[in-house]
RNA sequence: GGGCGCAUAGCUCAGUUUGGUUAGAGCACCCGCUUGAUAAGCGGGAGGUCGGUGGUUCGAGUCCACCUGUGCCCA
């Protein structure tokens, strides 16, 4: 056996029973299962009782089968926020929710029934629809506690819950009491197939072939130079000519008066003069104008004994057409709004059968997708208004479930006024005070709001809470009454809204309720549900409050940068509208999964990262160190290079906590030594800790955790690794077990395990529970438990930090120095170094400092080969080794 | 088509608000050392002209304009 073997077993290497190759896979769901069993969760609660809150309110996700990992990037952002609100010492309740009504579920269902869906009740749709809520609740819950997710997952919000749906009624009912709440008609996407309302996602652009066709409007009112002429408009929906009521022009444009053909005289836009004559025949120009001068033109109608407005709008084709606008607010969202601008009658002479009605006149009966385009031009034709007609292809919006084209019919709906009382005022000046992660989304949010039009409230669906209204089946009157609908939400508080669908009018009105109106008693209940955003936009209610009994605002909203429009803004609106204050304090905006190439995460781009592959496949823990390490306020991109770099850094954290619990091995029974009989270097190093854990904090402070990790990671790597436990390895080794040398350095190592632990537990959240576990002083039974320690503070010593400046460039010039002598295959513990007076005069902190043999003190930097022999125990170059061959301390280490 | 963002070494980020010496880190990479943190550790090195173009200026990654790419929202 070797010499040095022997000395082997007389020195204090690392050890520790934390292996260095990790196994999350096994670790993880071990750690969730203690969690679950020990009810951290409840526990923390109980201990955090009393204490300042912090509520971050979660924003409800919609369930889905399948998450990716950019979903589960929201969750471990609110998770860290959480947990650090915790670990400093909040009561910090994290109670999970999700979205569970709306169109994907109900779809999902539709395509299930099929043909019979039609033929469905609607308790029995929504009894499926909220069966399969339930299963993909069910399913991304699981995924969130795979994540490590700490919150209340055994009893969250639900939106289809009764306590939340009555919530939802409470607010509306508040709303509709303060006349924020009108009913008026509105343009939708209708099928006349399927004879419903279509929402967006659930149109399919295809190629249609469409007449295309141009028509005069005599100018009826108007200068005497247009006395006589006509405004040419052109359309591609011949059939909404009868819902006809203004036509529009672009108010700044250059428009001319022009014969066509030698006979026809008509208005169009300068610009497409060229275009239309190829139409309508040679066109000679008479007069041009701005559109601004027809501000007081009427025209007449085609074929209705009816006089319609010019007017402006500044969505004017100027490269198609002719320049006019043939506007129907009842048939178009952009007609729509400047019917609503111009104050014009929105009217809409088809019904849910596509058939036009007696508002049509001579058309009256005629379908819009069959007879009537071909009937309207005929007519057209022989009236001599028609210009010119051709077929025109197109893109056209289809419905997703028939494929064939859609229609615009205007409907009733119900409406918030966002500007009743000031609402949008009061709102736009509250933003002030709140604090926007990254700032630069307090100007989109407010942009936003400014523009924002009334908020339509209603859907012609199924899956959802119903709009508590009665309809009077005598004269049609609509009762939306506040205290009606408080009636409705207890019952519904109760017994849930499916009871909208079970029971009579009669049976959720008080006895013998009568109209208004006409006195009748005869009621039938409202078939429109709320859009789910109002649903989660008044989840304050519900959650806050109620559940969470929070009497102020909550802390934080943090969600995807889409909720601008979304969650934010319409939680914003209905609670100023009822409570008169925003329900948040910080607003924080995380952007979204991108590639390595910057381009979306899609199935279809081939992309796709699914959210328990990457459990399985890489470790929880080094995907949310993934997730933590990014600027998550831009879009960031996630590929399996970076899971591989979040690997790397995982080691380096792992490696570190382990090279220190490993040097901790015996610590347990030791006191303490007071901090002025510490050595300098390791009072430097408790100096160090406190300022770098001072700007952790701060960064987390800030919601900025990826600042955290960063600089955390820096501190592991240049720091400890490189600097710290490189030079303590000679002491912690080869010193007496119980010197005082010895043990000021494992005061230091134990504060910064302690340190380094917790500041890395809102991150990798299993493996420093792996790692408190072998703490050798926890103060609680889970690392999600312990506090963030408040001496640290009291470590920080800025003139022994200044004092050091000097000293690590010394270090980084004896370094270089050496490099000359490794090349000769010495090592730095060959050296002997010879430092100049005044940097630190102190020959043994120095050798230790610069991990040097031995250290002389003199007048010039001079770096090398010792002309000593090593301690075969320590392996330096010592000038002390004495007769056994030891240097002299560890001859004494041994003796 | 419109609005709002983003674009610095292979990767993740500093620096841009208040323009000024050779644009900084860490990781990855290359070379060397170590084998007493060892499927670990230490040291050294190379690598960007700051998406592009054009301006303002004595001077721009940093200010302005336009463009390109990309993302979200809206139409």
């Amino acid at each position: 056996m070797s010499k040095t073997s022997n000395y082997k077993d007389t020195i204090l290497l690392p050890r520790t029973a934390l292996p260095m190759r990790a196994g999350l896979q096994k670790l993880e769901p071990r750690m969730q299962k203690r969690w679950k069993e020990m009810d951290l969760y409840g526990r923390l609660r109980s201990a955090r009782a009393g204490r300042p809150r912090y509520v971050l309110h979660d924003g409800p996700p919609y369930p889905t089968g399948d998450l990716h990992v950019g979903t589960v990037l929201n969750k471990v952002l609110k998770d860290m926020v959480v947990r650090w609100a915790t670990l400093r010492g909040h009561d910090s309740p994290y109670l999970p929710g999700w979205d569970c009504h709306g169109l994907p579920i109900e779809r999902k269902i539709q395509e299930r029934l099929g043909n019979r869906w039609r033929d469905t009740p609607l308790p029995e749709i929504r009894r499926m629809a909220r069966e399969l809520a339930l299963e993909n609740v069910e399913l991304n819950r699981q995924v969130f506690l795979r994540y490590g997710v700490l919150g209340d997952f055994y009893d969250p919000y639900l939106t289809l819950n009764p306590g939340y749906e009555a919530g939802v009624l409470d607010v509306f009912a508040r709303m509709v009491e303060q006349g924020y709440v009108y009913r008026k008609l509105k343009s939708v996407h209708w099928c006349t197939t399927d004879k419903t309302v279509l929402a967006e996602a659930e149109l399919e652009y295809r190629d249609h072939e469409s007449p295309s066709i141009y028509v005069d409007f005599q100018v009826a009112v108007g200068p005497a130079q247009l006395q006589g002429a006509a405004f040419m408009i052109w359309t591609t929906t011949p059939w909404t000519l009868p819902g006809n009521a203004a036509i529009a022009v672009h108010e700044d444009r250059d428009y001319v008066l022009a014969s066509f053909g030698g006979s026809r005289r008509s208005v169009v836009l300068q610009s497409l003069l060229g275009e239309v004559a190829k139409v309508a025949g040679e066109a000679e120009p008479i007069a041009t104008f701005k559109g601004a001068d027809f501000a007081e033109v009427r025209c007449r109608h085609p074929f209705l004994d009816r006089e319609v407005p010019v007017v402006f709008a500044d969505y004017v084709a100027t490269d198609i057409g002719t320049g006019v606008v043939h506007t129907a607010p009842g048939h178009g969202r952009e007609d729509y709004d400047t019917g609503v601008r111009y104050d014009l009658e929105i009217f809409c002479p088809v019904n849910g059968e596509g058939l036009l009605t007696e508002e049509a006149g001579p058309f009256r009966g005629l379908h819009v997708q069959r007879d009537a385009n071909d009937a309207i031009i005929e007519h057209l034709r022989e009236s001599g208004r028609l210009v010119a007609a051709a077929r025109v292809r197109h893109s056209y919006p289809h419905c997703w479930r028939c494929h064939d084209p859609v229609i615009f019919r205007a409907t009733t709906q119900y409406f918030v006024n966002v500007d009743h009382e000031d609402l949008r005022e009061r709102v736009l000046a509250s933003l002030d005070g709140i604090r926007f992660v990254p700032e630069r989304d307090h100007a989109r949010l407010e942009s936003m709001l400014r523009e924002r039009p009334d908020w339509c409230l209603s859907r012609q669906r199924t899956w959802g809470v119903p709009i508590p209204a009665f309809h009077c089946n005598a004269c049609g009157y609509t009762a939306l009454d506040a205290a009606l609908i408080d009636r409705v939400r207890d019952r519904v508080g109760n017994e849930g809204a499916d009871i909208w669908y079970e029971l009579e009018a009669a049976e959720l009105l008080p006895d013998g309720y009568a109209c208004s109106e006409c006195g009748a008693r005869d009621w039938m209940l409202e078939r429109d549900i709320f859009d789910v955003w109002f649903e989660s936009g008044a989840s304050w209610r519900h959650v806050c409050e109620n559940r969470l009994a929070l009497d102020g605002p909550a802390d934080v909203y943090l969600e995807g940068h889409d909720q601008h429009r979304g969650w934010f803004q319409l939680s914003l609106l209905p609670s100023y509208a009822v409570r008169g204050r925003a329900p948040f304090l910080n607003l924080v905006t995380h952007g979204f999964t991108v590639d390595e190439h910057g381009r979306k995460m899609s199935k279809s781009l081939g992309n796709y990262i699914g959210a328990r592959d990457w459990a399985e496949k890489h470790g929880v823990d080094v995907v949310r160190l993934l997730l933590a390490s990014l600027e998550y306020r831009n879009d960031y991109p996630l590929s399996e290079g970076h899971a591989k770099t979040a690997s790397e850094t995982y080691r380096v954290y792992r490696n570190t906590l382990r090279n220190l619990l490993g040097n901790l091995r015996d610590f347990a029974p030791f006191e303490q030594p007071a901090r002025e009989e510490m050595l300098e270097i390791d009072r430097w190093a408790l100096h160090r800790l406190a300022v770098v854990m001072e700007g952790v904090a701060a960064s987390y402070d800030a919601f900025e955790a990826f600042k955290a990790n960063q600089k955390l990671h820096l501190y592991c790597v240049k720091e400890l690794s490189a600097i710290l436990i490189d030079c303590w390895k000679d002491r912690l080794y080869c010193d007496g077990a119980d010197w005082p040398s010895r043990r000021s350095a494992l005061t230091a190592a134990q504060e910064i395990t302690r340190a380094l632990t917790l500041a890395l537990s809102p991150i990798l959240v299993h493996t420093t529970e792996e790692v408190h576990d072998l703490w050798p002083d926890p103060k609680a039974d889970s690392v999600h438990m312990e506090e963030w320690p408040a001496h640290l503070a009291e470590w920080r010593d800025d003139e022994l930090g200044e004092r050091f400046a000097p000293r690590l460039e010394l270090r980084e010039q004896v370094l270089k120095l050496l490099e000359p002598i490794r090349a000769q295959k010495h090592k730095s513990t060959d050296a002997h170094v010879t430092v100049p007076r005044g940097v630190w005069d102190d020959a043994e902190a120095l050798s230790e400092w610069l991990i040097a043999g031995h250290v002389s003190l003199g007048d010039a930097l001079q770096v090398e080969v010792s002309l000593c022999d090593p301690c075969p125990r320590c392996r330096r170059r010592r000038p002390d080794l004495d007769a056994s061959g030891l240097c002299a301390r560890c001859t004494r280490a041994t003796g």
